[in-house]
Parts: C-alpha cells; sequence; structure tokens
DNA sequence: CGACAAGGCTTACGTCGTAAGGCTGTCGAG
DNA sequence: CTCGACAGCCTTACGACGTAAGCCTTGTCG
C-alpha cells in the first residue's frame, strides 16, 4: 500500500469512466486491473467461498484474467493474503467511531479500538482467522492489530495517558490476547452457525450419550452472548489495566 | 481412539519386538503401520518442520510407504489433522498434574486444566494452531479444550461446585476464550523468535521511523512475561467466575 | 494346497503455485 | 507517420499435491 501509487511513471492513465460516459465502451470493459483491485476481489472472495477455495486460478478467473497476470501486481500467494490482512485491518481507518488517539480518556479509547476491530471480525468472519493465524513480521505486531499504524497509535495513546513504558507494555499484550480469544472464537461459532447441517439432531443427541452434562447444558453452550459478554470482559480488562497503569 | 484397539478381529499380532529380541530382525523392521503410528508421525513431523510442510506423500515416506497406503488408517489429510488435534489435546489425559475433577475447590480445579493445555500448548507450539483454527464440530466443542472428554470434565467439575446451568456455560466460554488468546499468542511469540532471522536489527529501526513509539518501546515489547501474565490474567478470570457463580 | 484377506504399491487424474518467455496494443520520440 | 519500447496479459511447462481405482504380495487358515 505504500509504494503503489508512486509507480507513477506514466502520468497518462486510460480513464476507463471517462470513455464509458462517452459511449465508447471497450471491448469486455477493460479496466486494467491494479494491485488493489487484486487484493480486494481476494477478500469478497474469501468473504463469500472461505479460504480453502481461494486459488490464484480462480482468483484471475474472477477477474477475467488468466492467473499468471495477477503475478503482476503480487509476488505470490502467501503475500497475497498478507495483502489481504493488511486490507482487513486498515478498513478500520474508515470506521468513525475509532480514533487515532484519545480524546475523552484512554477507557473511551480502547473501548473504539475495540470495538472497531470486532466489527471488522464480523464483517469477514472467513477472513478473520487470516488475521489470527499468519505469522507476524515482528513480535511486537500481535494480532488481531498486527498494524504499525494501530500499535503506535494504541502505544501512544496510552502513553499520553500517563501509563509508564512497562505498564503501556503489558497493557497492549493483555489487550490483544483479550481481543484475540473473544473475536476468534465468536468468528468461528458464526461460521459453525451456517456451517455443516448435515447432522441431524438425532445423531448428535444420541453420541452424547456418554457425557450427560454436555448434552443437558447443550440448549445453554449454544446461545450466543458474545455482544454482552465482549462488553463485560472488555469492561473488566478496563479495570485491570486501570491497576497496571498506577502499578508501575 | 474409539474403535482402533476393538478391531481385533485377528489376535495373532506379529510382534515385531520379540522378534527382534531373538535376533530375527525381519527386513526392514517391518512392523505393520497403525492408525496411531501415522497420527504419531505427523505429530512429531509438524512439531520438527511445521504444519505447511506436510503432505500425505512426505509422511509416507518417513514411514517407509507410499503415500496412498496412509489411507488405510486415515480417510484422508483432513481427517488426519482433526486426529492430530485430538491427539495432541488428549496428551492432557497423561499429565498427573490435571484431574478429572475437583478435589480442592472448583479454583484448583481449573487452574490444573488451564495450565494442562498450557504446557500442551508449549509442547507443540506449531501443531497448536491447528487446534485453535480447526472448524470445530459442534458450536459447544470450543478450541482449545475440544474434546468431549474436557467439556464435559468442566461442566460436571462446576456443576458440582455449585455453579448453576447458565453459570457454568459462561464460565466455559470465559475460559475457553482466555486460554486461547493467551496460548495462541504466547505459541506465536514462541515461533516468532526461533523464525525469521533474516532481517537485520538495523533495518527494522530504519523502517520503524515514522513509528517511534513502537521504536522506543521495542524491547518492553519484545519481552516475554507470558508465564506471570497467564497467571495473573488467570487469577483474574477466577475471581470473575467466582462472581458469575453467585449472580445467577 | 488353495482361497482369502490384509496391507502395501502402481498408475492416473485433476488441481495447485509459479518460472520463463511470447504476443499485442498504446504511446512518446524522431 | 513511423517505429521502437514497454506495460499488460497470455501460453506453456514443471513439479508437487490429494486421492480414486485397481493390482500384487505375503502370511493365515481351512
Amino acid at each position: 500500500m505504500s509504494d503503489e501509487p508512486r509507480a507513477g511513471s506514466t502520468p497518462a492513465h486510460v480513464d476507463g469512466d471517462a470513455a464509458i460516459i462517452r459511449g465508447e465502451e471497450p471491448p469486455s470493459a477493460r479496466v486494467p486491473l491494479s494491485r488493489e483491485r487484486v487484493v480486494d476481489a481476494a477478500v469478497v472472495f474469501i468473504d463469500e467461498h472461505g479460504l480453502p477455495g481461494l486459488s490464484m486460478r480462480r482468483l484471475g478467473a474472477i477477474l477475467g484474467v488468466e492467473a499468471m497476470s495477477l503475478y503482476r501486481y503480487v509476488p505470490g500467494r502467501e503475500q497475497l493474503l498478507d495483502a489481504v490482512v493488511e486490507r482487513i485491518v486498515d478498513e478500520m481507518a474508515a470506521d468513525p467511531d475509532v480514533i487515532d488517539r484519545p480524546e475523552h480518556g484512554w477507557q473511551d479509547f480502547l473501548q473504539r479500538l475495540a470495538h472497531g476491530i470486532r466489527r471488522v471480525a464480523l464483517r469477514h468472519p472467513n477472513a478473520f482467522p487470516l488475521v489470527a493465524s499468519r505469522p507476524a513480521e515482528a513480535p511486537w505486531l500481535r494480532p488481531p492489530l498486527r498494524s504499525l499504524r494501530w500499535v503506535e497509535a494504541f502505544l501512544v495513546g496510552l502513553g499520553d495517558e500517563g501509563f509508564g513504558d512497562d505498564a503501556v507494555a503489558e497493557a497492549y499484550r493483555a489487550f490483544t490476547s483479550f481481543l484475540l480469544g473473544h473475536l476468534l472464537l465468536e468468528v468461528a461459532s458464526l461460521g459453525a452457525d451456517l456451517g455443516p447441517l448435515d447432522v441431524v439432531e438425532e445423531d448428535v443427541d444420541s453420541s452424547l450419550a456418554p457425557y450427560p452434562a454436555v448434552r443437558r447444558l447443550k440448549p445453554a453452550l449454544r446461545q450466543d452472548h458474545s455482544a454482552m459478554e465482549f462488553e463485560e470482559s472488555l469492561e473488566n480488562l478496563l479495570q485491570r489495566m486501570a491497576l497496571i497503569k498506577d502499578e508501575r
């Protein structure tokens, strides 16, 4: 995302939109493809069909192009997935409720950040596990924040609000662990609901015979209190952070 | 693990060990292979070389066998990975510090369970993400517990200790979220340490120029306080659970 | 001794990521 | 107006993958 627009050695772009307005409609609506379009298509595909189905060939087909053409914009599949993660995480930048630094205290700041990521996760249930499982580039870029931008915002934000260096670091670790656990499980249960409906309720019930407690509590365990529990756990976390802040 | 040893329609086993003691040493030490050996080899391979390198062909080669022979013991690659997860999680059964039900209160019980899983995770840093990311078979089998056995133990244990049904369910969700977040990040940071050493420190430092806070706090962020933070967060979680218990 | 079955091997198909190089349409320089 | 450069896409090709189908070997027991 840093060196894409600056490769502007060819200032004369084909203005497809203008051409269309002029009623020219070039054959097969030739918008020249770009790294952005490729990554976008990958995100859309994953959202709709899940990770495992995504191949360079299929992605090319979707874009009306052979697989090898994608390699002009992306070094390979792995890097494409990295780009997908980056794009998804950076969606938060467009979220008006997420702010770059504290305006009404650090607790409000972190609340907004946490809910911002949660919205991202819920918007991309199929892609979010990528954010969690892709190896981080550096030990301080912990999922699900993962981008220097947000990590920097976090550190500066809490620093400005009176957290010492060690307190900021510890708060950062606690914050990320909390988010990762909650959100991963939330999107997982989301996928499970829409997932395999092939097993009839009867089968489950009978195979659960040796586990009476699971069987009995099944309705309670299936219930979705994610939103509430997220809220409460976050609240608790923020209280603990207040202690961290004052202790160090 | 349930139907393996019961397929004992052929009571006359080739006793490879006895043969070896007799100095016979059958050609290429033919131990007949088995689902257990296959799964074990997969676990060992993942521990040593990581998931992405594991293919049916390579696994076969390790066992001195063609890839297709594995299909006699495992339906396919996906199911093999499921079996790997199951085996890893069930390692806890052999952990003497983990107990099946509370003996000195539910807090002690959960402490043991939590540390048991943590030990498993740290023993298999490369395989643990599988435990987390593999789609669960049912909404109540949340990672990283994942097996009916442990879920049942959890539910019964807390039920016996005076938790109501809803309280048990909520406690279960909180417990799993906590474990997942903490352990995933802990094994990830473990992998990152032994991981890519190809980037020199200089490069990182210079590329961090626009992010002064990250740069300044890098030493603090790299420090590993996992054990302590696990302990403290767990302690806090147990306190919250006590509230859950009394509230409902 | 002959039949059988378990366990491993061979072959084959379709899909994958991607290296190497070929074609074509567009555009600035002469 | 022509021509060469070059960006953008395509073709071909290779090796690895998961796995379906069927063959061959070897040890067991009637």
